[in-house]
DNA sequence: TGTACATCAGTGAACGCGCGTTCACTGATGTAC
DNA sequence: TGTACATCAGTGAACGCGCGTTCACTGATGTAC
């Protein structure tokens, strides 16, 4: 009980001298951008949650900026925990282009479905952050799903399907699409269609989207696909 | 004076009895969601900048949903006439099909640029609505840059150079993509990036797009894809 | 092994803020006669 | 053309809310000796 995530509230006795708080409070604060977005993230909120007084928290963030940022950071590992689960349960597949591409595919699946099973937890992972980060620092990454999409495309110039100019416009384009999808599906346009419609268009575009990717092929050999 | 977009504050013999106090409220709403989102949008704020009491507003808009409300399709408006004055700027081109992507490339990069240019009215045109509303009534449209979309979509199919299944792939990988394009470099990962570096990703992205578009083209006679 | 004491990690009360919204009101306008 | 009066479109004060943040504080913990 003194390591870990917490669930539910802690009495007072636990909550003093938690062991645990900042974790506690992230994974609070998470719960409350699955319910409610980036906006329902708030300091008083969490420590409510949590069972804490709201000063409790300024012992482990510098404010209510620093759990935001740390909330996202939690945001955007469970959205590459999922999505690393569709690479997972892909079936083997020999031919090593064509595994690259259902890999692809999957993330790009998993990308989409993760916004709609967890909107608030996507819109929490993409807010706008603070004004000052800089991510065209190559130092910093942008994020676990981003490096899943990168090693993929890596490949693809490895195995001589992409060419090296393509590189940029294929990742920039293909994470625009699985990114504005998802966006017009939960809070845009599309929000309001039915499940089924939601499935629908996703197959649709997630398909278009893959044969763009056999059709953009290099010049190699033979008939392409 | 006494009708029309206001400039800058009233005194108090012009705020009485206004005579367009609704249309001023939303544009000063909008000069609000241009230099801060749709998060400062409020009655009071959009109020005071109009010189008028909160209170007013109520005469006008059931609360703030009602205001937000308007305030998002003043925003979609704005962004519909950007991506207009793009078609209108296209030079003459006597191939219909050359014509029409040549068009569909021109409002993609309208809305990007629109993005990028007014990040602000881009977020509100596309933050959360209210939750009651049904975009799948085919009576509602999503908007009008959606209109000029379909539009071309439609041409394209007319012309033979999308079939008929192919629709709704294009149509929603086209929207997707500009839209997250759009997201990741005002919000996103992309938004520390510079804007000779935000040029060169647009650049890149919407050409290997519109590639793609021909790519993508019908099985018509000779070599497909 | 026991104890004094520094430090750590919380409490509880309070602050000021801007917000949405409601209330009773009143000045300005326009219309019937 | 003048006037009484209904209606329209504002005012001004107040409410309660949840928020971020700060303050002085204190109970719990761990460590030096």
């Amino acid at each position: 009980m003194w390591a870990g995530v917490n669930i539910g509230r802690m009495n007072a006795r636990d909550a003093y001298h938690h062991g645990d708080l900042r974790n506690a409070l992230i994974g609070a604060a998470a719960r409350l951008a699955g319910s409610g977005g980036p906006d329902a993230v708030t300091i008083r909120a969490a420590a409510r949650e949590v069972g804490v007084t709201p000063t409790a928290a300024y012992r482990h963030f510098s404010g209510h900026e620093g759990l935001l940022e740390a909330t996202k950071e939690e945001c955007i590992t469970r959205m590459s925990v999922a999505m690393r689960k569709r690479l997972a349960a892909l079936p083997p597949e020999p031919d090593p282009v064509e595994a690259a591409i259902a890999r692809l595919e999957a993330i790009g699946r998993g990308y989409v479905d993760f916004a709609l099973a967890e909107p608030g937890l996507f819109r929490t992972a993409f807010c706008r952050g603070a004004e000052g980060k800089n991510f065209a620092d190559p130092e910093q990454d942008h994020g676990e799903p981003h490096q899943l999409l990168m090693g993929l495309i890596d490949e693809l110039v490895r195995l001589g399907f992409l060419a090296e100019e393509q590189r940029l416009g294929a990742e920039m384009g293909a994470w625009s699409m699985v990114h504005g999808l998802s966006m017009l599906l939960i809070d845009g346009p599309l929000a309001g269609l039915g499940r089924a419609e939601q499935a629908a268009v996703v197959e649709d575009t997630i398909t278009t989207f893959t044969q763009s990717f056999w059709n953009a092929r290099q010049p190699p050999s033979q008939n392409k696909r």
